[in-house]
DNA sequence: GCCAATCTGTTGGGTAAACAACATATCTCA
DNA sequence: TGAGATATGTTGTTTACCCAACAGATTGGC
């Protein structure tokens, strides 16, 4: 696809500020952690910080977007199909996340963390829509992406406020008849009964 | 001392290089270990490999070289005197590096081993040594450190042999009242006799 | 034997990272 | 309030590393 070699110096130097950061996450706030910190654990000059992430809040962002990637189960993505089991893995994918944030402390920042994943979701959406409804106009698609990205977001909030006693599975498969049939709520495939 | 600040990007490489190193003798043995899998293990270039070790060989040399030093008791050296308590810690230092070895594969290496082990009891020695007797004729501390070396490293390859059921400690404190007091074997300090 | 493949060790030109130095916030506590 | 300390970003120069390409040595199969 769209990948031209990237200098190995660059691609460690990006994994051992990401890593440090990680690592202080777990001592310290994030409010209490400082780019000299991060560049002193990772071993990197300050100005290398500089040359790679606009600030902390952007790497802040970057490291959550790639933590949440990596809870994301590659196999459902790289079949590139939309269906029942892609909605379960991706809602699961999310949960898990949350869950994987609240042990490390990033108190006060629940907004950027939302959006990062709502970005993450309208990304993977449009991919898999587009693949989806090719012939269909670019619009209809990115409305259906952002209703989808929004909506799904929401669930989790719902879930982790009002039903942790379900499953994620269990929970989302309630949303899949709206998901794949609309307000009609037709959809007779699957366990949506469970 | 004599060390101006080496440039970050030379330890880490250093390092990581090492690393690599360690990380493949436990999958395969020295012979099969090509500096192209170690420069892929250790994401560097191989020209960069070159630029900081001679060869292999060379390398091999000074990973041994600091597994050995980082068995050594820091405290014992740091009070940089020579008595009871620092042979004993030196010695048990030299089988457990010995111990240390046999679990990793280095086999066929037994004599570069070797020579590794009593260059850096020459270096210890000498250092102790001289601080020990500051005003002797600087040969004579260097003809003793040569024969302690030697002593001391002959010693741990007789235990390794035929005295394996006694403790290092215990065996190497029949050697204490030559090495203090020659062979007159007048030494009395110590439990000399456990 | 011989050829193909792989490994070793070296080179020159390009690029990422180190470093020091600076101006500009933000903190802190007397 | 204001002065000293600490953090943020930025810049120009130097240095370590990347890379591609090379010749020569070793290895492994037919």
């Amino acid at each position: 696809m769209t990948q031209e070699k990237i200098d190995p110096r660059v691609l460690r130097t990006r994994k051992s500020i990401m890593d440090a950061f990680i690592e202080l996450s777990t001592k310290k706030e994030f409010k209490d952690i400082t780019v000299k910190d991060i560049t002193t654990e990772a071993m990197v000059n300050r100005a290398t910080f500089y040359a790679h992430f606009e600030d902390i809040y952007d790497l802040l962002e970057k490291v959550l977007s790639e933590v949440f990637l990596i809870n994301l189960d590659h196999r459902i993505l790289a079949e590139n199909t939309f269906n029942e089991e892609t909605v379960v893995s991706i809602f699961t994918a999310i949960t898990n996340f949350q869950r994987s944030l609240s042990s490390r402390c990033h108190r006060g920042y629940e907004d950027t963390i939302a959006r990062i994943i709502r970005d993450q979701l309208d990304v993977i959406f449009n991919k898999l829509l587009a693949a989806k409804h090719a012939e269909k106009d670019d619009d209809i698609v990115k409305r259906t992406t952002t209703m989808l990205s929004w909506g799904i977001y929401g669930a989790s909030v719902e879930w982790r406020k009002n039903s942790m006693h379900l499953s994620p599975e269990v929970f989302i498969k309630k949303a899949i008849p709206f998901i794949f049939t609309g307000v009609e709520l037709s959809y007779v495939g699957g366990d949506g009964d469970v």
